[in-house]
DNA sequence: CGTATATTTGAAAGCTGTCAACACTTGTGG
DNA sequence: CCACAAGTGTTGACAGCTTTCAAATATACG
């Protein structure tokens, strides 16, 4: 297995090689789901989690009235529902947006191989800060930033985080969303995400296919989005934690 | 010991008397800080960890431009920078807002109770897929709901988390926060905030002191912000994580 | 080819931020 | 006890950003 999880693991320096085994025996079988299915439901108990080996999928809230917020995007290196056996029922959809591969387990295991890997338990519980740390930033982004730094923050966010997992090294990077989508990330109307999404394409920052987006510049568009990466670590795991 | 954090936990009715032994060996030392203090800062190493016995606090990031967004609310029975110590700085700032007794302990006795109390380990995941989904439910608020909804939700929220750590089973509960923490949490100028505020007054929903905030007519409130209460979640753990 | 899904535009209405003052409270030092 | 400074709360007016409405164009798919 090699997938992207291991690669970002590996960047940590913390596992070894029969850590890597660990990883490996978690997986009970392979998952391909197409564009548009729901791999975890709002409401629903949820028992399994998933390792994204490929593929992209959005993780969203649904209100009353109709109206969506994403409130992630879920690359190939993330991880599906990590806390989601620990609670009665999901509270959120998770929603594949192009076919995807994943690995799957129950939770159960999970909890076996933790305790008879603690290192690899450490290199979960970096994930989950990991994922909080860009769950702040989205609400830093929602609550402070003007609707076009925010649409570029984003966009160099996604960036950055599909190179900490091995993909893209290029300086121009396509990204499988379409203008609904971003504007329920954003949270702005279709329209004024078209707007904004105007205003980037004219200063020759994005460039779009139907229900792409490719990104050029992306030092430019880092510097308009006061992108600071820091909350994206690549390598780390503090001394403290390196005892095991 | 039978901190907010211990009750809370006891709801799980997943530890037993020995895990909070575990639970109680963790606390090296008391922590009584004074209003206004940092309590982890941004950008700095941080090494330890503190459980929330009593007080508010909370948790924000600066923008370049000076503006801030408070990501979220600290309460009794909370932890703080549970996941701090695996990386190699803060990414944001944790502040008293009151006056505030902390359980502190160093990251490596965590880690070292974890393994000798699976159980515990467990309950702290828990809380860590608790304080996700507040997370998420502020990027919806953030993203979709009006300033209004959104300032009524944050409201309810706050009485509910204090209800299930234990705190206030009053019908007029006192929040020890100002307009200008307000509109830092709500992601509004602290005018508009101030609007919106005096609309909640004018229909007896809250009422104020200085530096104070009493919500009256809590289920109200509650309809108004459309609050659903099932992202938080009072007895839980699902079968599957019983089996310890 | 027709339907459903996206994208695009302009105009108007509504929400929110900024500006500029002013009032009130609290705590400090004289 | 008063004056003053710093922080917080209050107001009205206006500008600017964003949504909504309505309608026209693509584009994808069976």
């Amino acid at each position: 297995m090699q997938s992207p999880f291991v690669y970002r693991l590996k960047s940590l320096e913390l596992l070894k090689a029969e850590d890597f085994e660990f990883a490996e025996n978690l997986i009970a079988n392979l998952d391909v789901v197409d564009p548009g299915m729901r791999i975890i439901e709002e409401g629903r108990l949820q028992k399994k989690i998933f390792f994204v080996l490929d593929g992209w999928a959005v993780k969203y809230k649904t209100l009353k009235d109709g109206n969506r917020q994403i409130v992630n995007f879920i690359l190939p290196g993330d991880i599906i529902g990590l806390f989601a056996p620990l609670f009665q029922h999901a509270e959120h959809t998770v929603e594949s947006i192009v076919s995807m591969k994943l690995g799957v387990f129950p939770a159960d295991k999970l909890i076996e191989t933790v305790q008879d890997a603690p290192r690899l338990a450490l290199a979960l519980a970096w994930k989950a800060g990991q994922d909080e740390r860009i769950l702040e930033e989205q609400i830093v982004s929602l609550g402070r930033r003007s609707s076009a730094k925010r649409m570029a923050h984003l966009f160099i966010e996604l960036y950055r985080r599909l190179r900490l997992s091995g993909y893209t090294r290029e300086q121009a990077v396509i990204l499988p969303v379409n203008q609904l989508l971003l504007s329920d990330a954003l949270g702005l109307s279709h329209i004024h995400t078209h707007r904004i999404f105007r205003e980037l394409e004219k200063h020759e920052l994005i460039e779009r296919l139907p229900g792409r987006i490719i990104l050029h510049n992306l030092s430019i568009l880092a510097s308009l989005a006061d992108f600071d990466e820091s909350y994206l670590e690549p390598i780390s795991l503090s001394k403290a934690s390196r005892a095991l």
